[in-house]
DNA sequence: GAATTACTAGACTAATCGGTCTATTTTTAT
DNA sequence: ATAAAAATAGACCGATTAGTCTAGTAATTC
């Protein structure tokens, strides 16, 4: 049974993906929970910021939980390839809906309240350092400008995949893995 | 002297680069311009949708223009670089606010009207064709797919850095380009 | 110069926004 | 059992949202 905040975090990490920080309405979320605004503010007393920050932490750890299960006990590229497996079908099963998680809030936490952003980077920075770690344990040579490079990659093929609601750019990613491996 | 159309549009155009659909408010453009309500739903009929669905147009193509420059005359590395380059100084000179004109947008464009994300399709789309077109020019092969690459890491080095703050992932593209063309 | 069209001006509406506040209920600790 | 703490419940607030509507002004056409 989830507690009423986990609830809170996760329905308000689904909505934000979908519909970025502005999008996301307090009464929406409180409604697809069903708890009144009480319970909201009891457990996140700075309100919407405190909510979000929550909900982008939980989120990008859940996708990195998803992304790491991937790539366990993989060679490199079937790893990586797998992962990106992992992105391809996100898109299909939410029909393009859901954005990367951190994407749809991190295009506009600069303009917003730093914590925000941090909170963006921090996810980022942990999928990232969690790919370099698994890149070395694979003797790959620079495996921390490898990782960083092939997240760029990945991330900007999701982005290029939902707005054209065609998965070849993350498929394409596969062709290009072992090039940058190898690099 | 421009036309308050085309004040609307340049103005909203700014916005939702660094506040997304969602976050950039009617009354924001309007008191940014000058004009009132009235201005603004006689030059755009159908509302919001209409002005941001223009401001996407604009914004994408005034970037295009700016990537165009800098590859012209340019030898496949050097043009790409520059346009790396672009980019770089977009975001340093907007202190990281200003995201690339379509993602801000596109990233939750998916749960919103079907126009509005095919403004952003067709935006990408220009893009890559401009690009392909260059490269099919200075000989390179497969020039389709390569460009479609090249995006798709520009891309999403353009996110990374600006919710690292740091443009280092931009930079290091410049690593990269030689590798992909030479794929 | 008169009529028509294009545009500006801004009051107004209904709905929603995030947030506050006071009760009330439920749970926990003693 | 009782007191204290945690959580729920929802009315209410001012501000803002996108959008409508009626007037009035400016420019254009005939």
């Amino acid at each position: 049974m989830l507690s009423t905040k986990d609830k809170l975090i996760q329905v308000t990490a689904g909505l934000i993906r979908r519909k970025g920080y502005s999008g996301t309405g307090i009464s929406e979320v409180l409604k697809e929970v069903g708890v009144p605004k009480g319970s909201l503010y009891h457990h996140f007393p700075d309100g919407k910021n405190g909510l979000i920050r929550q909900a982008i932490q939980y989120g990008g750890e859940a996708q990195m939980l998803k992304y790491g299960e991937a790539l366990r006990g993989q060679p490199a590229l079937e790893g990586l390839s797998a992962m990106v497996d992992v992105m391809i079908n996100d898109l299909l099963e939410s029909d393009y809906k859901d954005a990367c998680p951190i994407t749809a809030v991190a295009a506009v936490a600069t303009s917003m309240d730093e914590d925000i952003r941090l909170a963006c980077e921090n996810i980022f920075k942990g999928w990232q350092e969690n790919l370099a770690g698994y890149l070395e344990r694979r003797g790959i040579s620079k495996a921390n400008q490898k990782a960083e490079q092939l997240y760029a990659m990945f991330e900007g093929a999701f982005v290029l995949s939902q707005a054209h609601k065609d998965v070849k750019y993350l498929k394409n990613q596969k062709i290009y893995i072992p090039i940058i491996l190898n690099s």
